[in-house]
DNA sequence: ATTAATCCAGTTTTT
DNA sequence: CTGGATTAAT
């Protein structure tokens, strides 16, 4: 029984009546247990699986804690509790409401904003200062909707200054943008958790309890999203000094006004932690102090017996530390997985990969980055997107782009042109073409008589005969667009007949395997190649192209792996889309961003490049409350090392050519002596 | 008007 | 090294 295994504070915890209970519980307090103690208790209670909702902030961390409980009870028990991120059980309930939505990756919706803000003209303001550009203000934008529920005018003249004149503008792009992004039933992560809190309220959810993990990193929109479905009882649990992400809204006042909102509600705290040794603790405790406290912290060390003191490593050049530490690792006698190194921003994690590739120690990154942005993986997922949304034109214009003589604008007819043909539907434009005549409007800026020989030739197929292409395809009405060469058309034939192979699949994999081998694909990743192989004078390195589609091919044998796991094509996708920042990329050291370590422990822990201006983040500490968010971020790293930890900075990047001091946090920990040079960063993060 | 080629800046953190 | 912006070519 998972209740069992709980000391008294958190049995308490557990065992708490339902309204509404928050848990403060530090780090290493058993937090994951206490839940699943909770759920264990509830479920002898009498509480049905499928009446329990578990919100965490990973779909890996729902994973985990479903697994447990299934340990406790079975699989088949454990399984049916609803359990996943915000983003993960709004995009489920939406489709058990039969809601008609595709989630897009936010670089894609970002590209489909861009097109509507470049249509709007700024320069007639050009004496009102200069107005944000639309990366920005997609990024402002989704802020927004994550951090507040005033209205976006006020929330934005409050914020940044001088932008009044440009506000109407920027409502009118973001109307626009709204509506298009409706028209083609695109969803981004926001639109899941805003189309959640309006459903909930219309329809009755099961929900006996709701528990929600990280309940310190729950922004505004999060919460209105839990206020919105009402639920009887609430089981919240987080730690003030764990709030990490305050750049996507989530508001630390949530959870320090809990109590403030609910006038029934019970706080339990969890105070012994099990996790690391006494030094470890009482460093990251040294540092926390520096922020003002809401709750007292009392934190008791359950360890005992012979602890190894943190160590400060400082090195005289960047590379240095990496190779160094790569160097400390190889002598380890840790298991490699039990290893982690610590940075603050992605920047610092191919250096030391390189380090520990050069020494031959496997590592281990959280995915993503690398598999998911590669263009090939793009190409292939989109032609599945495709199969799975025919009315999903960002994808279409994607894979059409690499068609020679076709780029966005006409890739975009071509779609139109078969949205017409097949009523709606662009597969059925393909198959089914509803008539034989050109579907395209004749442009009012026709082109002029004398750039074609022969005026009559526009959109005449007969000049393609040559190409030898079978009879009725050459006879489908898209090949009327005027501005097709023998290389689109070619292009259009092999897509076509790569459709006609998927229509008949059904399983991810066989679909995903199906456009690997075709034709279509084939010349996607050879012009990919080819460009990576392509030298400073021109010319194409043999060699290296063969490399390049090694590495190719080998990204497509794991997106046959990932596929394998589902049985539909849309889970597939949509799982690639929500989850695929999750997956992590080999065995071994683990590498990982701060943000990426919440939740984690490891007994041998090095955070590295602890230099001002990197950790805590300069631009970003002098903004008002944000040093106290660096601190956070310091404490929630110190604190996932067990009983071995590193502190490590170098005084000089000699690939920027630029000077570091350490980190003020080093100072706070007493690791550096309090001098001159504390005072000054102090004063800098003080403003 | 559209596409293709070339140049240039930039890099926090995540669902 | 990428993606966006600018520029040259069709």
């Amino acid at each position: 029984m998972p209740l069992s295994r709980l000391n008294p504070e958190q049995l308490q915890a557990a065992k708490a009546p339902f309204g509404h209970n928050l848990i403060i519980a530090s780090a290493g307090t058993g937090k994951t247990s206490t839940i699943v103690g909770r759920i264990g208790y509830l479920l002898k209670e009498g509480v049905k699986p499928e009446e329990i909702l578990l919100l965490t902030f990973t779909n890996k961390a729902a994973a985990e804690m479903v697994e447990r409980v299934a340990g406790y009870f079975s699989k088949e028990v454990a399984t049916r509790i609803e359990a996943g991120t915000f983003h993960a059980v709004s995009y489920r309930w939406l489709k058990k409401m039969d809601r008609q939505i595709i989630l897009k990756q936010p670089s894609e919706l970002k590209t489909l904003f861009r097109s509507i803000y470049d249509k709007r003209q700024f320069h007639h303001l050009q004496a009102e200062g200069q107005p944000f550009s639309a990366n920005f203000l997609y990024d402002l934008y989704s802020l927004y909707q994550n951090a507040t529920m005033e209205d976006f005018e006020s929330w934005l003249n409050r914020r940044h200054e001088g932008q009044e004149p440009f506000i109407e503008i920027y409502l009118d792009i973001i109307r626009e943008f709204e509506e298009t992004k409706e028209s083609y039933g695109f969803v981004n992560f926001n639109d899941l958790l805003i189309l959640m809190r309006e459903a909930v309220k219309e329809s009755e959810l099961p929900f006996k309890e709701v528990l929600i993990d990280e309940y310190q990193d729950t922004n505004e929109l999060q919460g209105s999203m839990i206020d919105a479905m009402e639920p009887p009882s609430l089981f919240c649990v987080g730690d003030y000094d764990q709030s990490i992400y305050a750049f996507n809204g989530a508001n630390i006042n949530i959870i320090g006004s809990f109590t403030k909102k609910f006038a029934d509600a019970k706080v339990f705290t969890l105070t012994k932690n099990y996790r690391s040794t006494a030094p470890i603790l009482s460093l990251a405790n040294r540092v926390i102090e520096y922020n003002e406290r809401i709750y007292p912290k009392q934190l008791e060390v359950v360890r005992q017996g012979n602890a190894q003191m943190p160590k400060l490593l400082i090195f005289d050049n960047l590379l240095q530390q990496y190779e160094t530490i790569a160097h400390m690792i190889r002598r380890s006698t840790t298991p490699h997985k039990e290893i982690a190194i610590i940075f603050r921003n992605n920047a610092s994690a191919d250096g030391v990969e390189a380090m520990l590739r050069e020494q031959g120690i496997a590592c281990k990154r959280k995915g993503g980055r690398s598999f998911f942005d590669a263009k090939e993986v793009k190409a292939a997922l989109d032609i599945a997107t495709l199969i799975a949304n025919p009315k999903d034109m960002m994808a279409f214009i994607h894979i059409f782009e690499y068609a020679k003589g076709i780029g966005s604008a006409t890739a975009k007819e071509l779609f139109e042109g078969l949205i017409t043909l097949g009523d709606g539907n662009m597969l059925e434009g393909i198959f089914h073409p509803k008539s034989m005549t050109n579907p395209f409007k004749t442009r009012s800026t026709n082109y002029q008589l004398g750039l074609f020989d022969h005026p009559t030739q526009i959109g005449s197929v007969s000049r393609f005969a040559h190409l030898g292409l079978d009879e009725n395809f050459m006879a489908h009405p898209i090949l009327k667009h005027p501005s097709l060469n023998a290389d689109g058309v070619r292009f259009i034939y092999d897509f076509f007949k790569l459709a006609k192979d998927l229509k008949a699949k059904k399983q991810p994999v066989s679909i995903i395997r199906t456009i690997l081998s075709s034709a279509t694909y084939g010349f996607i990743i050879e012009q990919l190649a080819r460009k990576r192989a392509t030298l400073k004078n021109g010319e194409i390195d043999e060699a290296k192209k063969d490399e390049a589609l090694d590495r190719i091919k080998r990204k497509g044998g794991l997106l046959v792996q990932l596929a394998n796991a589902y049985n539909t094509l849309e889970k597939f996708i949509n799982a690639m889309v929500l989850g695929g920042k999750e997956l992590s990329e080999g065995e071994g050291v683990n590498l990982l961003t701060v943000h990426a370590s919440k939740g984690l422990e490891f007994s041998e822990v090095y955070i590295i490049d602890l230099m001002d201006g990197r950790f805590p983040n300069r631009k970003l500490a002098s903004q008002a409350g944000q040093i106290e968010e660096e601190r956070r971020l310091f404490y929630v790293a110190v604190t996932r090392a067990k009983d071995l930890l590193y502190l490590s900075y170098a005084k000089y990047d000699s690939f920027k050519d630029t000077n570091f001091m350490p980190s003020q946090f080093l100072y706070e920990a007493g690791l550096l002596k309090k001098d001159q040079t504390f005072e000054k960063l102090k004063a800098l993060s003080d403003h």
